[in-house]
DNA sequence: GAAAAATGGTATGTACAAATACCAATTCCC
DNA sequence: GGGAATTGGTATTTGTACATACCATTTTTC
């Protein structure tokens, strides 16, 4: 006898959802990475990303470009500094702010990974056509522009 | 002269998205239970919410019904116990196996607790008309049940 | 029925993620 | 220009989330 499916009413919930398909993304970002040879979180991939167009920001800038508080992302930019990727030095303009920047081994880094990161974005949504796969991602994208004021900080 | 907004290229990624939305749909759930005078996590809401379904089933059972593993299950039933809420007991089948079920106060809490989570789904997706969030809902539901077999162990 | 494989739970360690509290530095405002 | 409010960063605490490793107990397999 095959062992029964458990049931949960909030299974049809969006937060409920939503929460599943992050973890799903989290795996799936975490295997492919690890199977590339890298060894590094979707988080601090977001970050080395933003610091690539944005060189030079402050974390509290760089905690609002990527949508986290700026405690998560003064962790965030530890390990990036001690794994050699990028580089934190006091801002001559504002002696309170930490500015960050790729090294050269972050730049090199990103130019690799992109290709695998690209190329995992499909599985994050298994079993949607590529039509149903665009159009997620654009609801996803207006919901997520709507709530951008309210961002942690 | 307002502060210049900064650009991320992954923001248009899947993955990218979906933490957003995760992290706005945490926060929205945490906001609005605290207001209505309740201590209770996303997660530990789903966990209760799944005990109601399913009386006495086991950690890894209920760690296989939200789709956690099987330590992150252990750790949320914990503080559950100590809220009073759930009661935790070795399953007389098998010594291994810890069994939980709501409690008097457990089963009272979710039903005060319902109508409030019910109420918040709607802020999880804002911007999105009641057309494109049932869109979403099914999108979301679609991905998720395909990503149903390779869950965490 | 005994060895081998699988399963349930816990412990440990790493990494988010946010709240709170605090200090240092800057900006605002009069 | 000087006090107040704001802002940048860190420290601490709580709570997921998972990998790994380990032990106890079943279950499988021979």
């Amino acid at each position: 006898m095959p062992p029964e499916i458990p049931r949960t009413h909030s299974a049809s919930m969006p937060g409920h959802l939503i929460r599943r398909l992050h973890q799903l993304s989290t795996r799936v970002f975490t295997t492919r990475m690890r199977e590339a040879g890298f060894d590094l979180t979707p988080v601090q991939f977001v970050a080395l990303d933003a610091l690539r167009l944005n060189a030079g920001i402050d974390q509290a800038g760089l905690a609002q470009a990527i949508a986290k508080d700026r405690a998560t992302v003064g962790a965030v930019a530890d390990r990036l500094v001690q794994k050699g990727l990028v580089e934190r030095r006091v801002s001559r303009r504002d002696k309170r702010a930490r500015e960050l920047a790729l090294t050269e081994a972050g730049q090199a880094l990103l130019d690799r990974l992109m290709p695998v990161v690209e190329a995992l974005q499909s599985e994050i949504l298994p079993g949607l056509t590529p039509e149903e796969y665009r159009r997620f991602v654009a609801l996803a994208a207006k919901a997520a522009a709507a709530a951008g004021d309210d961002a942690p900080g």
